[in-house]
DNA sequence: GGCGATTTGTTAAGCGGTTGAATTATTTGC
DNA sequence: GCAAATAATTCAACCGCTTAACAAATCGCC
């Protein structure tokens, strides 16, 4: 009987330092998530914690950097004027970067969330080789490193296919990539990736952390339509990436477990009625770059074109369907449509949150929401830019105890 | 920029005794993982606590008569003899419930795992008033506490049915309940509740954890198959409740977006084709007591009733469609059938496997296990009762500071 | 049988980190 | 100008883990 393996839960042993390093995060996002600069002792009153434990814990951030003192706010009341505190905007930044089918883009994010710098180098990746992409895109981040003033925490790339939880790119289909270890492969002018190293991440999961940062709702699914359909689970503000890490591939999930054949060997599937190409030939459009079958469908919507009117409004129900399971199994609050469908959101919604709203067994009194995504294309650069920092502020110890 | 509510993540502060009752599970867990009596010595090299702070944690564990002392292990090479540590079989007890359809539950589990009483009460309770069944169920609980030599460290409820984080059971549609305090109208003689409290979840999130506790994988998705169907998700020994805790309700998943209506107002949801009285329907059998559906079409199916069959077949594959999608958003490598399936598994999984295989975009490399439960009708009390434990163990300072 | 090697478990000193009280600093209000 | 109020720092005390030394119990080898 009762055989788990490993300890689970909280894994390792705690020493006082892990002690240290946990109220130092505690007090980092303190500060991090408060509106305004805020006084040491606020600081204290909301975490608990002395305010002699957070001048010493705050001494440490500033000394790292990572907290700044700013100027008394407007004073209330009698009594010493507090000190305020507020994230550093030069401490530290993280760099993102992505592949996709027609750009490769690259951003800095630094520690108070604010973009510092982003590019993007639009070009057909279809079929190219991967190391060729990879150089350019290592270009493209040196370029970003060479601007930034605050130290490079690290890097996370967004790749459009499978990633496993070690950076191995399983498969991108519309890249054509299969297997490639994108960490050895790819090497940055400027940056030393060996600290840190280099994340790999799913495009929709850090498009997902994307929103996120831009302030959607901490507990979101979040819908990434391209030319394949993925989808971003976020939970109480982290993302969820399944049991072994390769959650959210809704777009093979089923519409009609009969319906036409999909290219991944299945009927039926969610990408066969409401992917880009789907999309195009249910709307009498031809297939062209994938970087604007969006903007041909939103125009074509706008002057009321019948047939892309009916093939957006189908599409909005085969999603509506999907989204409708994926809420009732994983009972999130909201859904964000984002890539493709962020300009055709207009036409989809109607239909999903119809769909959304009978399937959903909760939804009499647990609504759910649908609403467009607030980031564009950048999304997943900057989802995975801040990723880095939001590492950082979860774990300063360990950006502060760097070599 | 960046407004995630709360300060997300690990919450409070961490004082010093935090840090004690952390590594205070620690061992506890390292113990109850064990599968033989194991030293301190072993516990510090595992934990990586040194042997000082391990001896000094298991004493409190044993003065808690959460730990007992064992004769040393059949010796091997040279050295003092390690004393042996097990879980102390009559340290703490936990109390599971369980109201279902046409039965009552009651069961006491001990730290160790083991099943010390167990009871059931049949009868149908559909329709009957939440108070008299509850009072019924008030009445095996004081048997089943009467009999434990070990001190009850809490009660859970196990209930078909939608159920609020606090307890509230929100709709059990098949019981006729609807907006039942659970907590507030269950008293049990003998039992004080008071300390821990009752918890009360759905039925098919226990039945997970006890086959968790019956050592199921770690990751896993527990198929609940009655009347209606539900699901409890573990992930990494974890119950995973979804972001508002009502996760798991794959019943009404759409297995066909036009197909026949369902009662929760839908179309085509996957109760119509795998629900207990769909089956029966469709193997054109007639409603009986909801017991005893199973056993009748396992009857026939064993004797090659080519109606049973089929339907059996259809619903395997309803089944299968919708497991698959769910996979394909969590991503979980196990699969288990359980309630009515268990005796059906024989007819079904061929069915549902060949779905999987199919539909699951990772099947290729990440195989999915269909397997059916190792438990029975008891599922979800044992796993109730396990709960309770399972608490005391994730936090025994917690149950060690008792009043 | 005795002695060293080996492993277990305990004890005592030390150190890191938080607490709590006292102290200093800086403002408002009367 | 002084009391009240609030912010931040200083310092002794305490708590829990670690290190290191030691005591206990067994094996193996001569």
């Amino acid at each position: 009987m009762t055989a788990t393996t490993g300890v689970g839960r909280g894994a390792g042993p705690v020493r006082q330092a892990s002690l240290r390093e946990h109220n130092l995060g505690l007090v980092l996002r303190q500060v991090a998530n408060a509106l305004a600069p805020i006084s040491r002792a606020a600081v204290a009153a909301a975490t608990g914690l002395t305010r002699a434990t957070v001048s010493s814990l705050v001494e440490e951030l500033i000394a790292g950097r990572l907290l700044l003192e700013t100027e008394p706010s407007p004073r209330s009341g009698a009594g010493r004027p507090a000190v305020g505190l507020a994230l550093a905007p030069d401490g530290v930044a993280g760099l993102g970067l992505e592949v996709n089918v027609d750009y490769l883009a690259a951003c800095v994010v630094d520690l108070t969330g604010a973009v510092r710098h982003s590019a993007v180098l639009p070009g057909d990746r279809r079929g190219r080789p991967p190391g060729e992409t990879l150089r350019a895109l290592a270009d493209l981040a040196a370029d970003a490193v060479a601007t930034s003033t605050a130290p490079i925490a690290g890097a996370t790339l967004a790749v459009p296919g499978l990633v496993r939880p070690d950076g191995l790119v399983r498969t991108a289909p519309n890249l054509g990539w299969r297997g490639v270890d994108v960490r050895a492969d790819l090497c940055i002018r400027g940056l030393d990736l060996a600290p840190a190293g280099l994340a790999v991440d799913n495009e929709a999961n850090l498009a997902a952390l994307g929103e996120l940062h831009a302030g959607a709702a901490s507990s979101f699914l979040y819908v990434s339509g391209e030319v394949g359909i993925g989808a971003g689970i976020v939970l109480d503000g982290r993302l969820f990436r399944g049991a072994r890490g390769f959650s959210g591939e809704i777009g093979h999930v089923a519409v009609r477990p009969d319906g036409p054949p999909c290219r991944c060997g299945a009927h039926g599937c969610l990408e066969q009625y409401a992917g880009q190409e789907a999309i195009l030939r249910a709307a009498g459009l031809v297939p062209g770059r994938p970087g604007e079958a969006a903007g041909r469908l939103a125009v074509a919507a706008e002057r009321g074109n019948p047939a892309v009117l009916a093939a957006l409004a189908e599409a909005g129900r085969a999603l509506g369907v999907v989204l409708a399971g994926v809420v009732n199994v994983i009972d999130v609050p909201t859904v964000v449509l984002g890539g493709l469908y962020v300009p055709l959101a207009t036409w989809l919604s109607p239909a999903v949150r119809s769909e959304v709203d009978t399937r959903v067994l909760t939804a009499d009194w647990e609504s759910v929401e649908v609403v467009p995504a607030r980031l564009g294309v950048r999304a997943a650069a900057v989802g995975a830019a801040g990723s880095v920092v939001r590492a950082v502020r979860d774990d300063p110890a360990r950006w502060l105890a760097r070599g």
